[in-house]
DNA sequence: CATGAATGAGCATTCATTCAT
DNA sequence: AATGAATGAATGCTCATTCAT
């Protein structure tokens, strides 16, 4: 067996230069937050020359969103095997809460963007790649209600509440001080299967 | 009788002036962004000199913690008062969100704010005076745990499920070409108490 | 008597920052030519901080314009003064060339913008008030033929080949050792008049 | 028979650079002006890579030049021409006009260059090829002067003279909604040999 | 207390040019 | 000879902020 696809010292350069980009945006991102970040921070952190950086990006925005992409390009097969894999809606939405904590507690990093800043501004991109993701979920809740596995409901109004759900509490989970995915992940699956009444009674163990 | 609180001219001045500067910020943030809004926006719509911002505010990180804490502000009396007369927390959650949802439909430019940017960046800003708004949630629910109204749950995730609950469904509500801030209600409603499956069914005249 | 419009410092202040960039533009402009020139290099000369100049232009092309309009602001009304003074079409021809060529002598400064560069680029700037100016020696054209004392000929024509003699013998007179203003004008005018088998025979003294 | 001079594959692809290049200028220059024109828009028209161009010129001035000497090196030998078959110094001015304007009339493209700057900049560089043709008319000038066909006037004058005119009228001309190279030359023709009362009347037909 | 011009640090960006491939 | 990514100096310009009036 031989490489199927050699890659000349150009193309690996270049390949060397995006990660080195996308790399140095996440340290500074999660460092200044991202409204104080300037091109020229990440620049800076990169080492390569100013031009250079606007061979691959042209704006922080852009990175920003590769950034985010990113993140979501990870996730969404994930889940689509949650989807697969899971035997009906309760399954799925317990497999995709678990998958989401799992990967926030893996990257923590790269979401802390959203802390350090000094007034805690929050800032959140709908990539298209984001806003794909989203609308898959959507689509597995109109299929579930076309199978009859789920009441008519809004369909939009659901996925909004999952993802709101697993906005705020995953936020929470990464800023206490050791990273439980799975009660996380529990606790957010109950809610929206049984509501409130249904949780998970908090043992002495999880209090502070 | 008599003004029982005389105002000078000159306080009437200053409150003109804080009061324009605001005005001035809600609507360039909601027409620029907040990331791409400058001082030098807010202060050309203000009308004002440029000095006599900074006699005011001192950046326009300021100007938006005034805007989004006045928000809040007019929000958690409120939110005090559902608590008040509810009898149970379903009630109160109820309340909660009936009354977020009014204050959003009735006050939705400010929160349009959040989107017009190009990049659809979306901003949020933990003003202490939300924090506090979140932490008075928190209490409410923890007094309901002590008094054996609620189960001991971990009372941070179901506040941060309620908020996210609540930006989610509001953000997507203000988006719907008739505002119908009782369904969002509803909808939120049921789902914190009881779980998706007993989420209202969509009738015919819902879907579009 | 008193000074019936007493300056503020301020206005004082403004006053000698346009003048400064002005002043500083000219010599650049001489200097390194137009198309070398950046603002910077115009900031540079004027020892104001950078931002302060673009309180007054907002680029170098307005800078020069503002150059080109002071020259030929100052030229029209002289023109003008020639029409009245003068009895007939071929003395207006006669004073108005006169008075060109004695400006272009006195400030030979600003037009030598167009010399010195490396590739000897030549620059012309038709600003309004150049065009107004070459209009107006049009408009006494026309005024002329109605009255009858010039035939009814192609006045855009007479009064671009008045301005290309009056541009080009200019230069050639500005690069000469010594300024002779009367002998280009003679040159000029009687070439106008009377074509140029009239022209003033050339001494020995005048032969280089 | 046989190719006198037969041209490698290499030189052909060398001289078709060479003429994408200049003909990729002069489209450039014509859009944007020669001031805001760039190496890279030249470039980027072009279809070559950035490095391929310097293998030709050096800069944008030296593109320009080319382009200008083109223009020149195409009417001189005409001009000579014009020089030959002239009888007389009448004739070869009533000739060298004609040629001038009509090829004017032809390449109205290249010099259209001079328009459409926002700020309507006329650029005009002299090269050394347009040098030497300004030259050339002075010599045929003083030739005339030796042999006794023309007054011994100043011959700089002259020649400036009537490159004014024809730069002015020219100019213009290709202004002007329908090109007429014959009456802008007899026009200029007449002012030069005989002054402005003997200028070619202007009939309705051609009066706006 | 309002005013608004001056300030200059700092930013985004471009661009001519080089040089390894 | 052609290529095109890397380079980094340099530019235009904005902006928050100050402070004399």
């Amino acid at each position: 067996m031989h490489s199927v696809k050699p890659i000349g010292k150009r193309e690996q350069t270049k390949l060397n230069n995006r990660e080195s980009i996308l790399n140095a945006a996440r340290e500074v991102f999660a460092e200044l937050g991202y409204g104080a970040t300037t091109v020229r921070d990440i620049i800076r952190k990169t080492g390569l020359a100013s031009g250079t950086f606007y061979n691959y990006y042209k704006s922080k925005e852009e990175v920003f969103e590769a950034l985010m992409d990113d993140g979501m390009r990870r996730i969404r097969p994930r889940l689509k095997a949650d989807r697969i894999r899971s035997r009906n809606f309760e399954e799925f939405i317990r497999n995709a809460f678990r998958t989401y904590f799992d990967y926030l507690a893996s990257d923590r990093m790269t979401f802390q963007i959203i802390r350090r800043n000094p007034a805690s501004l929050r800032v959140r991109m709908d990539t298209p790649e984001m806003i794909a993701g989203f609308e898959e979920i959507r689509e597995y809740i109109e299929e579930d209600i076309r199978d009859g596995n789920v009441p008519p409901v809004d369909s939009e109004y659901l996925m909004a509440a999952v993802v709101g759900i697993a906005m705020e509490i995953g936020d929470r989970m990464i800023k206490r001080p050791e990273l439980n995915a799975t009660e996380a992940a529990d606790f957010a699956t109950t809610l929206v299967l049984h509501g409130f009444h249904a949780l998970p009674i908090k043992t002495d163990a999880q209090q502070k």
